[in-house]
DNA sequence: GTCAACGCTTACGTAAACGTCAACCTTGAC
DNA sequence: GTCAAGGTTGACGTTTACGTAAGCGTTGAC
């Protein structure tokens, strides 16, 4: 009567995926109160089926690439209510396009940010290295130090 | 009596500044609650000196960086405290530096999710030119577009 | 029989950075 | 007199993704 381990219908306990990928049965929890999972019921216990396994995959991998859980739940729902999968896919397909250009749009920000943060520090360790050079943390820019001594540009370090 | 309205004297309403630095008036008192800044008071009403306008900027500029409220007051409390200006270069020194490789991380974890969506993508489309073509959104990557053109790479278009 | 391990539900707490009222004061223009 | 403009102080609301109890039931080991 019992089916065999190993096949698709294999069920799985709540720990049992918290385990497999290093979530908490809080997060599951609340993904199922967000319509996100609906696993079946052994009296109160959750038991979750392949499918949802598969699932809880995809929710995952949409939470690396940075979308919300609602933007991830409208992608689930599409494959749930359509039979037909081609149009689903296009919809996943744009908001994954959608999802890459904000993220491109981040980097920029990012990369901003970062050259605002390079001409502080320089400011910051030309002063330094004028008024009281003992006090200049070890540079944490390993290739300025390599491009130096390659180079023998010593008057990097002489404010020139 | 009254002093020079262009000299370091002068003072600013928080209208003004907010102005200046495209900021809400709650978002200056918002600072000022958490300790970031603490512009005089004529009556009730604040009134903000060159030295707050400076601090101001500094929060910006920490914002921008991506610097929380908190840190930022550290570094701005580092600024008071101390008259031992080097001191104080170095620790904002050290600050900046973590942020930025906080930002480098981040930059790497940009990169990972767009390296998985974008396998997202071209599995999504590979599958929808093969059972819906018409489906498929028109690409919102111009570069390709621009590069199939100039180079004459037709040959991208057939999935060659 | 009782303790630990696991599960359940309900529900408040958290962090960040303000937004959004509400209710009130003051000053100048008309 | 009164209306608008701009200021003030609370203080609750918002968003996201859970964490963290509290209190209770079930099951297996010993």
């Amino acid at each position: 009567m019992a089916a065999d381990l190993r096949r698709p219908e294999r069920t799985f306990s709540i720990r049992q995926l918290c385990n497999e990928f290093k979530a908490t049965p809080r997060a599951l929890r609340f993904y199922e109160d967000k319509g996100l999972l609906t696993p079946a019921r052994e009296g109160l216990n959750r038991v979750y089926s392949h499918k949802d396994r598969v699932r809880l995959q995809l929710i995952l991998r949409g939470k690396r690439v940075g979308l919300s859980l609602s933007e991830i739940r409208e992608l689930l729902d599409l494959y749930d209510e359509n039979d037909d999968g081609a149009a689903q896919m296009a919809r996943s397909l744009k908001k994954f396009r959608e999802r890459a250009s904000a993220l491109e749009q981040q980097r920029e920000d990012i990369d901003g940010a970062l050259i605002e943060l390079r001409e502080a520090c320089d400011r910051l360790e030309k002063r330094l290295a004028e008024i009281r050079p003992d006090l200049l943390p070890r540079s944490a820019d390993y290739e300025q130090l390599l491009r130096a001594r390659l180079d023998g540009h010593a008057d990097m370090a002489l404010g020139k």
